[in-house]
DNA sequence: TATTGCGATTGTCGAAACTG
DNA sequence: CAGTTTCGACAATCGCAATA
């Protein structure tokens, strides 16, 4: 079932299997630079679920109203920590896997790179490739906003207040450099499709310089994001269906040749693209961890 | 569709040199 | 002296072929 209204987007669906709930909500227009969309979700399942989070060129805040989602080492399958009331997940170029004990209730924030590093306040550095715990990012005033968040009377009240404390923190910290700026947006305008010594070259500085100040503002190094872009237009093409043959889509999207996106693929989500489709959750993303 | 091998090309990073 | 560039070694990615 889909409902629409102008702020938010409805999807649900129940079943003997439990049921589960996701809103979409779009940011304010003033925030389009900074944050792709909000997300909020309810689910509630006989069992725990294991899901594999595939990395993309975002930062995720995650604002949990409870129980706890928890984060689980995908290299040991042990767990990595539990975040009362949320987490920020900061670029990173593996996957990694979440686990619910039955049910999961909560906002999800998909900042931009750049609209991350002005939100936070800090060098992304600082949070790539890790999941930190809200209060550590936002102080008090992160379990303050899972409470405000957690008392809104409905779903559009939240994406309202989000509107509200994004807006208020977002337009009165100072802007990232141009450097970094024309770095992040240059590459998603492209795909993920140019060259690092170009940009450099356009930017007027030598490679290294940009490398060194994409790597400290934004977490990850200018290359790695230009495939992470890249990467996730694949996964957005998979997603809808859309895709003709890996052939095809490794070529529309910048790969030399299906071998080439293969190896992408598993480097990024641990398996192929077949893998992927298989395992692939209807409902709030991710795949089947196990 | 998926995997592997291998040479060529590009990206990254430390050390040294430069500039204002 | 801080910030930056240049140089060069090394690592990672790409390009291409072959094969299951």
């Amino acid at each position: 079932m889909t409902t629409q209204s102008p702020h938010a987007r409805v999807v649900r669906q129940a079943s003997e299997q439990g049921g589960w709930e996701l809103v979409f909500g779009t940011p304010d227009a003033r925030l389009r630079e900074h944050v792709h969309d909000y997300c909020g979700y309810r689910e509630s399942t006989p069992g725990p679920v294991r899901r594999r989070e595939l990395p993309a060129p975002q930062v995720v805040l995650i604002i949990d109203f409870g129980p706890p989602l928890r984060i689980v080492d995908p290299r040991t399958g042990r767990p990595l920590g539990r975040h009362p009331v949320g987490f920020v997940a900061g670029l990173d170029d593996g996957y990694s896997i979440t686990e619910t004990a039955g049910s999961m209730n909560g906002m999800q924030v998909n900042f931009t790179p750049v609209g991350a590093r002005r939100f936070f306040g800090m060098p992304l550095h600082h949070l790539a490739r890790q999941v930190v715990g809200l209060e550590s990012v936002l102080g008090a005033e992160g379990p303050l906003l899972t409470e405000r968040l957690v008392e809104a009377p409905s779903w559009e009240a939240r994406f309202a207040l989000l509107d509200q404390l994004l807006l208020s923190r977002i337009l009165t910290a100072p802007e990232a450099s141009p450097v970094i700026i024309w770095t992040w947006q240059r590459l998603r305008a492209s795909g993920g499709q140019v060259e690092i010594g170009e940009l450099a070259r356009e930017l007027g500085f030598s490679q290294k310089h940009v490398i060194a100040r994409c790597g400290q503002e934004l977490g990850l190094t200018p290359k790695l994001l230009a495939r992470l872009i890249r990467f996730d237009r694949v996964i957005q093409v998979l997603k809808s269906g859309a895709a003709e043959s890996q052939a095809r889509l490794a070529l529309e999207q910048g790969y030399f040749d299906q071998a080439h996106l293969i190896r992408d693929f598993r480097q990024f989500t641990g398996g192929p693209p077949g893998e992927f489709l298989r395992r692939r959750l209807p409902a709030l993303g991710g795949t089947r961890a196990d």
